[in-house]
DNA sequence: CACTCTACCTGTGCGC
DNA sequence: TGCGCACAGGTAGAGT
């Protein structure tokens, strides 16, 4: 599922390979799901038609694209996010549309902004700022510091795979790089925020810096012949009754919360 | 505040 | 072969 590391790979992609969606005009706009669309589809037909897009932004999964309105100077931000099986990507106008296609900006240049949605759970909004979004969310993954995420963390008492999901903690940790950062700090999925040591919150920061920083590189997870072609190796996730790659012990799947949580019970007790 | 449940979706893979 | 069903999961919103 697309989190942070995909998200970042797909704004990279749009954004600084040849072409670029940076400059594109916007000449119609294509709603085939009307349901991807939250609020008026109407209303996001006639604001983006004719506007240039100036720029691409990235807060946790949510993506800002800023478009200019040519005569009148205003700015209009239409916010996207992929959920779980949404895709994005920038090609020539007249490449086939898939029978999942929701939602399309036919461009200038012949280009043509394509988001593809099997599960259609995926959706683009308007917003006048994408502070709207972002004022709900905590920092993002990639950039938040050391001394940010001990203050954040303090004062809660909560499980740690349920904090790693919560948007408003830290913003873009998915399933997978939730179930990834407690292997790599062999920190238990269900142990307790309040009961870390002063090592264990560091050693959790810095195995969420690392693995989050790590598939950024990367550009995504690289998960058994699933979806992207990120190709950053993932320890647990998926693997239950796999061997651990660090102890060989059995990989346990459970669920906690309705979440599949993936974890080795010999490198990560509680 | 912390947690749980449900709704939103559809492709996949299983058992029978 | 084909059917039914559990499952995958991010978020919002309601409820405990």
């Amino acid at each position: 599922m697309p989190e942070l590391p995909e998200v970042e790979s797909v704004l990279q992609c749009l954004t600084t390979s040849t072409p670029s969606l940076i400059g594109r005009r916007v000449c119609s706009v294509r709603v085939l799901r009307d349901s991807v669309v939250d609020g008026n589809v109407r209303s996001v037909v006639n604001t983006l038609t004719g506007t240039v897009c100036n720029d691409v932004l990235r807060h946790g999964k949510y993506l800002f694209f800023e478009f200019q309105n040519s005569h009148s100077a205003t700015q209009s931000w239409l916010a996207l996010h992929l959920r779980m099986t949404g895709r994005l990507f920038l090609v020539p106008e007249q490449m086939a549309e898939d029978r999942h296609t929701r939602f399309v900006l036919l461009l200038d240049q012949g280009l043509a902004l394509r988001f593809d949605d099997p599960r259609a759970f995926g959706r683009v909004w308007l917003v006048e700022d994408p502070r709207e979004v972002t004022e709900k969310l905590g920092p993002d993954a990639l950039l938040i510091q050391r001394e940010s995420f001990l203050n954040r963390l303090h004062g809660l008492r909560r499980q740690l795979k349920q904090l790693l999901l919560d948007q408003s903690f830290v913003a873009g940790i998915g399933n997978i790089y939730a179930d990834e950062t407690l292997f790599r700090a062999r920190l238990h999925p269900l142990k307790i925020s309040s009961d870390l040591s002063n090592e264990e919150i560091n050693r959790l920061y810095d195995a969420l810096h690392g693995v989050i920083a790590q598939a950024v590189i990367a550009k995504g997870a690289n998960i058994d012949g699933v979806f992207e072609a990120g190709s950053f190796p993932v320890a647990v996730y998926g693997r239950g009754g796999k061997r651990c790659l660090e102890c060989g012990a059995l990989v346990v799947k459970e669920r906690f919360g309705q979440r599949g949580t993936h974890f080795c019970p010999v490198c990560q007790p509680l």
